[in-house]
RNA sequence: GCCAGCAUAGCUCAGUUGGCCAGAGCAGCUGAUUUGUAAUCAGCGGGUCGGGGGUUCGAAUCCCUCUGCUGGCUCCA
């Protein structure tokens, strides 16, 4: 007998050599439907695996999320079978589970996949998942492993193969299909029940970019047709909210060919949401003792090349600008911190000045692949709310604390209220992709991990996602319909003040290094405002809305009492528009209501009358009759 | 940058296998209407069918090329 403990802490007796099913059943048999894998000693494994020796268990359904991942990674495979079946000599590349889903690398030799082959799939997918087949696993030798696919002509299952050590390999069937796999899997194909292929793109064989490109094809599965039909419709609503979309309805944005590509152009009401977006971070800045500077757009090349940049991105990035006679070579700013460090470098500093915290939103022009432009969530031209803060190492902890409470505070303001932040460190592999000492390096990532430690925020590390001079915080959000979005950044970093000889004078009379912190809460406000538009909707908070008020006359007649109350709510620092077209109050309304403009004001005889408004809010509808003060205090009272 | 797809009026889209002056709705303009909580009526203007080249008696439609956009890959200071 063995001893299987759970996660409530219980501990029972089973046979040696049962599997996580049997104990599923012998618990519940409802339990034992929903059981898609079990963690078993912290490893996620078959279900109908025998258990043989004393084992922590914990049983997997849809509910968790290496219960789902098992799913549609298992979905994969069942894919592979349809696909093998419809067209025969297919190879595979790899088919792992993802956030949403799943997908599988495949080579069809000449044969090009459209989503016109969607259906057929699918069908043929449905069609085996109703055989019921079990997924086998199976321990197979190396020698016997390569025999297969050297007999199938898989070459990419051969190359996998080479990296894997012989009596590690494992082969799971389900109906006509074998493939390659460590699993685990569901017990059987009947539980997948709804399917739906979503993509098709190419990717490179192992994400080498020199080699063969293979097809790609994405899909999602689910348990219950029901969570299908769910997810559908958070993907519409997703596609409604897109910001490239409701930039254009509510004219917050464009691009111009002619301008040229990831170059956005700011219109009057977006430039309104950057504006407040702006002044409000300012404010919050000047209370925590941030100085704000303004520097060029452009910089010698050699500023780029002290500071490494060049090095690392100089090919890769838009060309230096000559000069006509002297042969001088500009490079457009890619980043602020070149320009600050030579701010701290204009004169000596006493550590009695740090820390000095100098802040810019600073536009800055990096070259991004063409294929990778995203509306404004990917560009060529951006602006951060930048800052670098230059401290003795002393004060680098509370500075750090400092940032990290500024920034949740500015994600809570914004209506973000699920913080989370990712850690980045080196990668341990490869080192030469940094610049500075391995003793900075260790410090640098000392500190972060010090600082993050001290507050209530829920982290993640990551290696090989720093930044080339220095380890990073990198936050997220999740928005309003549940997706993750990357935001700012804190970065420590040692190295820059090395490469500009930074120094202060410390109270030993002797010359110290400053270290110096990168941090962007906003990121960059064209990144920031292209996810605030998604998680609101266009109908963004009241304070940061580009025209929070719609004057609406029921006749001309009424347009002088229009520009009253109008003027009256800007001695309360409330902006809005007056619609005195000759239309009808329907239309004026629907008009308003499309452009999410959270107040209409109809002011017709009576309130002309009796000096009040008759309030509506959008999407809400009629709130009643008030006089311009009463609106003005519920207004702010809203704020 | 690579692979695949797309590009018709300001916007959303029609335009059959190449064949009369390229269409609709919304938006715009003009006029009428002076209106009470999600679209008043009528009239008018607007397109070198993304740019260039080619095939053809004839191209929005077929071919080449450039530009831009979309999805995926790679990348992201």
């Amino acid at each position: 007998m063995i001893n299987i403990t759970f996660p409530d802490g219980n501990v029972r007796q089973y046979e040696a050599g049962a599997s996580a099913m049997d104990i599923a059943k012998s618990i519940s048999h409802g339990l034992a439907k929903n059981v898609l894998a079990a963690r078993v000693n912290g490893e996620v494994w078959d279900s109908t695996r025998p258990i043989e020796a004393d084992s922590t268990l914990e049983l997997l359904t849809w509910k968790d999320d290496d219960g789902k991942s098992t799913f549609w990674h298992s979905s994969a495979h069942l894919m592979a079978e349809a696909l093998e079946a419809l067209y025969p000599g297919t190879k595979f590349g790899i088919g792992p589970a993802i956030e949403n889903g799943f997908y599988y690398d495949i080579d069809l030799g000449d044969r090009v996949l459209s989503t016109e082959d969607f259906k057929k799939i699918e069908d043929k997918m449905l069609e085996l998942a109703r055989q019921k087949n079990d997924f086998e696993r199976r321990e197979i030798s190396k020698a016997d492993a390569i025999a297969y696919f050297e007999e199938k002509g898989d070459e990419y299952k051969l190359e996998l193969l080479e990296d894997l050590p012989d009596g590690e390999i494992t082969f799971y069937q389900q109906g006509a299909f074998t493939d390659l796999c460590r699993g685990p899997h569901i017990p059987n194909t009947e539980k997948i029940k709804a399917i739906k292929l979503m993509k098709v793109g190419g990717a490179y064989w192992r994400g080498d970019e020199n080699r063969k490109q293979l097809t790609r094809v994405y899909g999602i599965t689910f348990p219950k047709q029901k969570e299908l039909t769910e997810y559908l419709a958070l993907l519409e609503e997703a596609k409604k909210r897109d910001h490239r979309k409701l930039g254009a309805e509510l004219e917050l944005f464009m691009f111009s060919e002619r301008v040229g590509q990831g170059l956005p152009i700011w219109l009057p009401k977006g430039n309104a949401l950057r504006e407040r977006l702006m002044s409000f971070l300012k404010t919050e800045q000047e209370k925590r003792g941030y100085k704000t500077v303004s520097t060029p757009h452009i910089g010698r090349k050699n500023l780029y090349v002290t500071s490494g940049h060049y090095e690392k991105y100089g090919e890769d990035s838009f060309q230096p600008i000559n000069t006509p006679r002297e042969g001088e070579e500009f490079l457009l700013k890619p980043m602020n911190c070149p320009h600050h460090c030579e701010i701290y470098a204009h004169k000596p500093h006493s550590y009695k000045d740090l820390p000095i915290r100098l802040a810019e939103f600073g536009t800055v022009y990096r070259y991004e692949q063409s294929g990778e432009l995203h509306g404004l969530s990917r560009v060529r031209g951006f602006t951060q709310d930048d800052a670098h803060i230059y401290c003795t190492p002393d004060q680098l902890k509370d500075e750090f604390l400092d940032v990290l409470d500024l920034t949740k505070m500015i994600m809570n303001k914004m209506g973000f209220d699920k913080v989370t932040a990712q850690i980045s460190l080196r990668d341990p592999e490869n080192p030469e992709k940094y610049i500075g000492s391995v003793e900075n390096w260790e410090k640098a990532e000392q500190a972060i991990i010090d600082a993050t430690k001290e507050v209530d925020l829920e982290t993640i590390t990551e290696y090989g996602e720093a930044a080339f001079y220095g380890p990073k915080l990198d936050f997220m959000v999740k928005d309003a319909l549940g997706r993750s979005w990357q935001l700012g950044t804190i970065q420590v970093d040692y190295n820059l003040p090395e490469r500009f000889e930074l120094e202060y004078i410390g109270a030993d009379n002797q010359a110290h290094r400053p270290v110096m912190i990168h941090r962007a809460p906003f990121g960059s406000l064209e990144r920031f405002l292209s996810i605030l538009i998604e998680h609101t909707g266009g109908k963004f908070p009241l304070w940061l809305t580009p025209e929070q008020f719609a004057i609406l006359p029921i006749s001309d007649r009424f347009n002088d009492y229009a520009v009253e109350v109008e003027r009256a709510l800007t001695k309360h620092d409330i902006t809005g528009v007056i619609d005195s077209r000759s239309e009808k109050i329907g239309r004026k309304i629907r008009d308003t209501e499309v452009k999410k403009i959270p107040f209409m004001l109809i002011i017709g005889e009576k309130e002309a009358e009796a000096k009040t408004v008759s309030v509506r809010r959008q999407g809400e509808g009629d709130i009643g009759s008030m006089t311009i003060e009463e609106f003005a205090a519920h207004f702010k009272s809203l704020l």
